[in-house]
Parts: C-alpha cells; sequence; structure tokens
RNA sequence: UGGGGUGUCGCCAAGUGGUAAGGCACAAGGUUUUGAUCCUUGCAUUCGUUGGUUCGAAUCCAGCCACCCCAGCCA
C-alpha cells in the first residue's frame, strides 16, 4: 500500500514531471473524491490579450485534465463589463486554439449565470449572510481597518431581511445610481484576513455588457462568482495563481453557506449519479520571465501609447505576438512543461524559452539560405551565363524532409559578415588568397578585393574549385562554410531581426521608475536588402525556417506582400563563437 | 507591528525520515559541408540560518533571518 502511494506521487519515470498539483490529483483519484472525475478550467478575464504566463495556466489546466481522462472548461469570467470587450474574447479562443487545445463543449461564461447568482445571493440574504449596504467605497474603506487594526461594522449590516431582500431586488430593477448601495457578505468586520471582512458580493454598474447587453445594471464580484461558477460546472480542481490564497477562506466560505442541494440542482451533471462534492481551490506560482513585462496593465499601455506595434507585436510576451514572432505552438508547450509547478516564486530565465523553440524548429524547420547584407562574389572561373541547379537536403539529419533545388550562378551574394581582409584570430571564414566551401556547393577562394570609391568592399573576385561538388578538395583542409544565394535568381526581402524588448532583468522592479527607460533600443532591426533563396516561396507548408548559420525565422503573414516578402527572425542560432 | 505564503547548484525543479533526480546555463573534449545539431564528460559532502529529536534529517520540532501577497464596489 505505502508503495503504491509512492507511485502515484512521482510520475517523472512516465515522462510527465511530478508537482504537487498532478501529485494532489493523484491522490484524490485514489481516495475517489470524486468518483474518478476531474474536471478543471481555465478561467480568463477578457480584458487583454493572453501572454505567456497564461500559457502555463492553460497546459496545466488542460494537460492535468486530460492525463486523467477529465475535461476543461473554457471560462470567460466576465463580471467586469467596464475593462472587457468582445475583442478579447475573440483572441483569447482563438490563442487557446493555436496552442493546441479543446475545450469540454461550449463556451462558458460567467455572465452566463447572472441569474443563478442572483438568486444565491437572494438565498444568502435570506440566511441572514448578506446585507445591503449603503456606504460609499470610500466610507467602505474607512471601515474595513487595517492590515494591523479590526474594521468596524457597517451600519446597514443589522438591516432586516425583508428590507434587503427589498433593497438588493430594486438594486437589480435599477433604482439606483452606480455606487449608492452594494450588496456584501456578513462575515467578519474583525478577521485578520481582510477579505474576509465583509467582502462586497455584487455593485451597481450601469453599463452594458459585452454578452448580456443591457439586462444588467448590478454585476457580482469576483469572489462571489468564481466559487458558484466553479461548482456549477462540477469542477473537481479550481487551480489558481497565489496571489488568491487568501482568497480561499471566502471561497470555501461562500460554498458552505449556500444549500447544497441548490448548487447541486443548478450544476451541469444535476440528474446524473454523481455524488455532488464541492469544487477545492489549489494555487500555484504564476510564471515570471526574465527581461520580460507580463504586467496586463502595462502590456496594455505599451499597446495604446505605440511603444510596440499591437498586441501581436513579435516583441510582445502575448501568445499573439510570439506566434507572429514564429514560436510553435510546441515549443510553447513543452516551454510550460519544463518551468515546472510549483508554490515558490520564481522568475524563469530567458534561456530556458529560447532552448524550448531552438529544439522545436531544429527538428522541424525546413533550411534555407537567406543573405542578410550581401556582398556581391564573382566566380571568375565560371561562363556568365552558368547555371547551374544544386539539389539540397531540406534538413541534415531528416531525409523524409525532401530536398530542394538551389540555382547556383556565376555571379553569388555571401554575406558581409563572412569575409575579413584582416580576419580575427580563429576567423574560419573568407579571407584573401582563403578559401571557404559555399554550403551544399563548391569551394571557392578568393583571388580579389575590389573597393569602391569610399573604401568599402563593393565586390570579391573569387574562383571556383570545381572538383569540390560533394567531395572535399584533395591535399587541405578547408575549414569554413558560408551560406550564398544567387544574384539572378535570389529573391529580395526585408528580414526584422528582432531581440529582446527590455534590456534589464525585471522592468517591472519597484526600483523602475518607468520601463521606458529600460527598453532596447535594438529590439528590433529592419533589414530590407537580405536575399534569400527562391525554394522558400514553392509551396511549402512550412512557415518556419531555418536560415542557415543565421537562425529561425518566419514569414509574416500579416505584411509581406506579393513583391516584398517579411521574414521575423524567431530566435538565433546558439552561437560558440559570437563574432 | 495583523494574516497568508515561500526559501534545494547562476536559473527552473524533483525530493514527503534512509544518506541530494532532471532540464536550462556554463566548461572541456569528439563528430560535422550550418562556428548549428548530435555525442561524451564535468558542474550542491549539501538543501535560508541556529539549535533540538533520531542510529540516521532537505524531509520532524523550536527559534531566528530574507523575500512575496493582502487594506478595489479589479480579477
Amino acid at each position: 500500500m505505502a508503495e503504491l502511494e509512492k507511485d502515484s506521487r512521482s510520475s517523472s519515470e512516465a515522462g510527465t514531471p511530478s508537482n504537487f498539483i498532478r501529485n494532489k490529483i493523484a491522490q484524490d483519484l485514489a481516495s475517489n473524491k470524486h468518483e474518478g472525475r476531474v474536471h478543471t478550467r481555465f478561467p480568463p478575464e477578457p480584458n487583454g490579450y493572453l501572454h505567456i504566463g497564461h500559457a502555463k495556466s492553460i497546459c496545466l489546466n488542460f494537460s492535468v485534465a486530460a492525463e486523467n481522462g477529465g475535461l476543461c472548461n473554457l471560462r470567460f469570467d466576465d463580471t467586469n463589463p467596464a475593462k472587457e470587450s468582445q475583442e478579447y474574447v475573440d483572441a483569447i479562443k482563438d490563442n487557446i486554439n493555436w496552442l493546441g487545445f479543446h475545450w469540454n463543449d461550449e463556451v462558458r461564461y460567467s455572465s452566463g449565470y447572472f441569474e443563478r447568482l442572483y438568486d444565491f445571493a437572494v438565498q444568502l440574504i435570506e440566511k441572514g449572510l448578506a446585507y445591503v449596504d449603503s456606504l460609499s467605497a470610500e466610507q467602505a474603506r474607512e471601515y474595513r481597518g487595517s492590515l494591523t487594526e479590526p474594521g468596524t461594522n457597517s451600519p446597514d449590516r443589522e438591516r432586516s431581511i425583508e428590507e434587503n431582500l427589498d433593497l438588493f431586488a430594486r438594486m437589480r430593477a435599477g433604482e439606483f445610481e452606480d455606487g449608492n448601495y452594494s450588496l456584501r457578505a456578513k462575515i467578519d468586520m474583525a478577521s485578520p484576513n481582510i477579505n474576509m471582512r465583509d467582502p462586497v458580493l455584487y455593485r451597481i454598474r450601469h453599463i452594458a455588457h459585452h454578452q448580456t447587453g443591457k439586462e444588467w445594471c448590478i454585476y457580482p464580484t469576483y469572489d462571489y462568482t468564481h466559487c458558484i461558477s466553479d461548482a456549477i460546472e462540477n469542477i473537481t480542481h479550481s487551480l489558481c495563481t497565489l496571489e488568491f490564497e487568501d482568497h480561499r477562506p471566502l471561497y470555501d466560505w461562500i460554498l458552505h453557506n449556500l444549500d447544497i442541494a441548490s448548487l447541486s440542482n443548478v450544476s451541469d451533471l444535476e440528474g446524473q449519479a454523481i455524488n455532488y462534492v464541492l469544487p477545492e481551490q489549489t494555487e500555484f506560482a504564476k510564471l515570471k520571465l526574465n527581461y520580460t513585462m507580463m504586467g496586463k496593465r502595462n502590456l496594455k499601455e505599451m499597446v495604446d501609447t505605440g511603444v510596440i506595434e499591437g498586441w501581436d507585436d513579435p516583441r510582445m510576451p502575448t501568445l499573439a505576438g510570439m506566434r507572429r514572432r514564429g514560436f510553435t505552438a510546441r515549443s510553447i508547450r513543452n516551454f510550460c512543461e519544463s518551468v515546472g509547478v510549483s508554490r515558490s516564486e520564481s522568475v524563469v530565465d530567458m534561456s530556458m524559452l529560447e532552448h524550448a523553440i531552438r529544439d522545436d524548429l531544429d527538428k522541424s524547420a525546413p533550411r534555407a539560405m537567406c543573405v542578410l547584407n550581401p556582398l556581391r562574389v564573382t566566380l571568375v572561373n565560371l561562363e556568365p551565363e552558368h547555371r547551374e541547379i544544386l539539389s539540397l537536403q531540406n534538413h541534415p539529419k531528416e531525409e523524409s524532409m525532401g530536398r530542394r533545388e538551389v540555382p547556383f550562378t556565376r555571379e553569388i551574394y555571401i554575406d558581409r559578415a563572412d569575409f575579413e581582409e584582416e580576419p580575427p584570430a580563429g576567423f574560419k571564414r573568407l579571407i584573401p588568397e582563403g578559401e571557404v566551401r559555399l554550403r551544399g556547393s563548391y569551394v571557392i577562394k578568393c583571388t580579389e578585393v575590389i573597393k569602391g570609391a569610399d573604401g568599402e568592399i563593393s565586390e570579391l573576385k573569387c574562383t571556383v574549385d570545381k572538383d569540390t561538388l560533394g567531395k572535399k578538395p584533395e591535399g587541405r583542409k578547408v575549414k569554413g562554410v558560408v551560406h550564398w544565394v544567387s544574384t539572378t535568381e535570389g529573391v529580395k526581402a526585408t528580414v526584422r531581426l528582432y531581440d529582446r524588448l527590455f534590456n534589464v532583468e525585471n522592468p517591472e522592479s519597484k526600483e523602475i521608475e518607468d520601463y521606458r527607460d529600460c527598453l532596447n533600443p535594438t529590439s528590433l532591426i529592419e533589414l530590407t536588402e537580405c536575399v534569400v533563396e527562391p525554394s522558400v516561396f514553392a509551396e511549402s507548408d512550412s512557415e518556419n525556417f531555418q536560415f542557415e548559420r543565421e537562425g529561425y525565422f518566419c514569414i509574416d503573414r500579416k505584411d509581406s506582400t506579393e513583391t516584398n516578402p517579411v521574414f521575423n527572425r524567431t530566435i538565433t542560432l546558439r552561437d560558440s563563437w559570437s563574432s
């Protein structure tokens, strides 16, 4: 028995890393707490775009359900219409699908439960556990006390049940203005947990809601709504982040003070032969990434003030931005799995994310060549009309990824960084009188350096060793390999080189007055004279490529045009030389 | 100074009384027509700290220290 318990605790041998949430679910399953059910939910508020931090929660909730044959709902926690919109609802749904997850039947909305929520509020009032308060928000703050001092009861706290019922009905009917009344739970104004000092359950807001329109002028608060929504959806494990830990007593208080049969009766599984069990909240640490800002308020501000180009700017940590940057859904899922789930607040190093995308793209991205900063090279011992079609493997290790045709001509481009007149020690690229391998092609030797009037190198004359295609040259070793593109058949393209948006580890640190002071001035470098091999535009089904020796790039579908393709650099290759 | 949490390698993170997994990063070799990938090796005598219990402690107990969260009619 002890052996069995230990096995259920650690699933690391099975490939899925052990964490305290998986362990807890395994224990709940072992004790048959929910009759074998595992039902989670991802509950975003549609007040912004999803970011990589949300991805951690999405992966956790959906994976943990799937691993146990359970379900995961998508529920919009839309109780604050002032900040929410349909645009965000749509973007969030889209992002979750893109990430590769499928929610249990139709999308849920907390607003879909407004009527039931109202009924439960009436129930609390009838039980003498909630009252209508006329304190203003400001007064309520004063009555609440402080961290070290208990609060004091509102003068309205002992209002009669009848009067509370009447007032609450009139709140709903729209008889009062915003802020004039609120419905509060009657708990304990002296509680050391401030969340228990008669928290507000309903507030008056004469404002339209993106889902319910003008049907309501009172809206329930998060604390009141979330637990009941979980209960209605028969959620077994309600996973949320650490800052809600203090709210758990309230979550439990609300649910335990409602008649369990009435909860069960309006739940999704009503009528099915299951033993109705209340959901339980478990908290985990949210994801933090260095060199990244994750606060929704700040992200929204960057969008609104044009610091970046929008929610899907490839420098944004949003899923929309990362997608446009070229991150694959799988790499994000792998990353989320690799950072683990714990209760210690940690800051994950950017290199972990970079590893995840390189790891995925190395295996999946077809190779191609693109010259970022072109330098003309004339191969003098080839005929002017020389044209040879070379067949290159799309992936050095994966033959199943096929081959492509690359035209080789008398004039080609190589990258300016691959030639040095005065090379530093250890330089393995082209130098005067030196040899280098053209990737997938011949070995060439530089015989002449041509400079323009400004002293800049304008062209290289080289000779081709015609006996080196697919074989090593005889009697010598060629140390370097360089990528190239035909000048006549290459396609001109714009390439955007992205780098981290911030140059400090924690742009949201209190020590920093304004994150704008920490913006990386070279987070985007746009190159407009790049030349890419034509095969990239063949009916390839890939959006992602490795431009050999440069990095991973993807086609920017938003800005590319028929005549001017745009590529975004997802991430550079690892570089142990770093020039 | 109230309450709730967290402290295991530079960064994540397993570990739940039997003698410190793994990944990232880093370093050194090997392979290589990508200075990539891949492979091999190295990388915590020690788990915030001080005591205690125990044959045995990262794991149990007590004190201390550091950091995070909470005083929205935001979520």
